[in-house]
DNA sequence: TCGCCAAGTTTGGTATACCATAAGACGGAA
DNA sequence: TTCCGTCTTATGGTATACCAAACTTGGCGA
């Protein structure tokens, strides 16, 4: 599909240790709350304060890290603020299934059956990710799907908790093949349909986790 | 209302600095597309370059700035993109209002009108922001709300770029009342409605600017 | 006159140094 | 023993120094 032509600028520190950072985070490997300590992490990682601090600044941006009374620590989540997320979620993801399924054509509906095959095996965070991105960008809604990434960002951490992940996965195979299916008819109503039910059912079990 | 009584942290020159190139951004006193480079902006401002770096990150996760082949350039604004953020402004706060209107209670009501009443005179952007935080925050979506503030930042730009601002301040005098009236009389369905009035004409002047 | 190469300059990336402040520990006096 | 004061240290804020890559420019040769 993409030309593999394109030069790839070299990475830059920054990007790397973002990544890492943000990695850590939604594994869970810093407590809600924790303090990040710059000094700390710039051994932790083994680079220099700057870009320490401006990765910081990023994660702020993106509602991982929240400034405490002295410096920034991870940002505590409860169960008000992931359903919040949960809502907004609701809201855009049922209206990009909606329109992908109104606009979709052979193109479109060949990049979900791959973006599908490839939740059922490992790294199925990495493709469900990619599934959503299929229909974010063929409904065309750029910006709805960075917010989602972004959104995503601050609830992917209750994955790391979720201990009966097998059943999870199952189910949820079962709501994106819904989703697909509903998006390869054409079925804008039915898409949005299994959306919804899919976020509603992922709410229900943050909010399990997140009021114990 | 809130207590005067609070410690205000010290003004950091980083909040500084970022509200000041925020300001200058939206001012349209950088060109769209404009490099930002980074020594020209510490002489102009005074300050060193970790100050900058980090502020310039802020920005560039609000959207205002986005990184060129070069370096960090002011954010390009196209209509295809001021639509997708009009279309998620109006789920957010058509919702928000909704939820706003069907629980607000005698408090919220009150700061409904003291938020209206401000919008008349002068500084009327910051008193429209005002208006719809007593709303987000009334419905309880404080996240919809950083995320609204976020896009608003990068289609503020247009309103440096209105001329004809005399009677867009009048009819959007004229919407906001119409949508505080239905949130005053818990009217969700109304207020939805006005909602979704006003940002379809908003937008309407956008496509006017952009498409020009 | 045109083209190519090289040196200089610009620019962003990264690391380090310095400073002010606040928290914590330790000791002395009541 | 307790309370107060001071000293140390940890920490974040800010500034500066250094480096590598890339663009620009000017000169030299064909």
């Amino acid at each position: 599909m993409e030309s593999d032509l394109k030069i790839e600028a070299p990475a830059r520190l920054r990007d790397v240790v973002l990544e890492r950072l943000r990695g850590a985070i939604v594994a869970g490997r810093f407590a809600s709350g924790e303090r990040l300590i710059e000094r700390n992490l710039c051994d932790l990682l083994g680079v220099s304060r700057s870009v320490v601090r401006e990765v910081i600044r990023i994660l702020e941006a993106e509602g991982l890290v929240e400034e405490g009374t002295r410096g920034p620590m991870v940002a505590r989540l409860d169960w008000g603020q992931a359903r919040q997320i949960y809502d907004i979620r609701v809201m855009l993801e049922a209206h990009a299934a909606r329109e992908c399924a109104g606009r979709a054509d052979d193109m479109v509906r060949a990049d979900v059956r791959a973006a599908l095959a490839g939740i059922g095996g490992e790294g199925a965070l990495d493709a469900t990710a990619r599934f959503y991105e299929v229909i974010f960008k063929a409904a065309g809604h750029d910006i709805a799907w960075e917010i989602v990434q972004r959104l995503n960002g601050r609830i992917s951490r209750l994955r790391a908790l979720t201990l009966a992940s097998s059943d999870r996965k199952v189910s949820g195979l079962v709501r994106m093949t819904r989703i697909a299916e509903a998006v390869i008819a054409g079925d804008g109503a039915g898409a949005e349909a299994a959306v919804r039910a899919h976020l509603t059912e992922a709410a229900a079990i943050a909010r399990r986790i997140l009021e114990a």
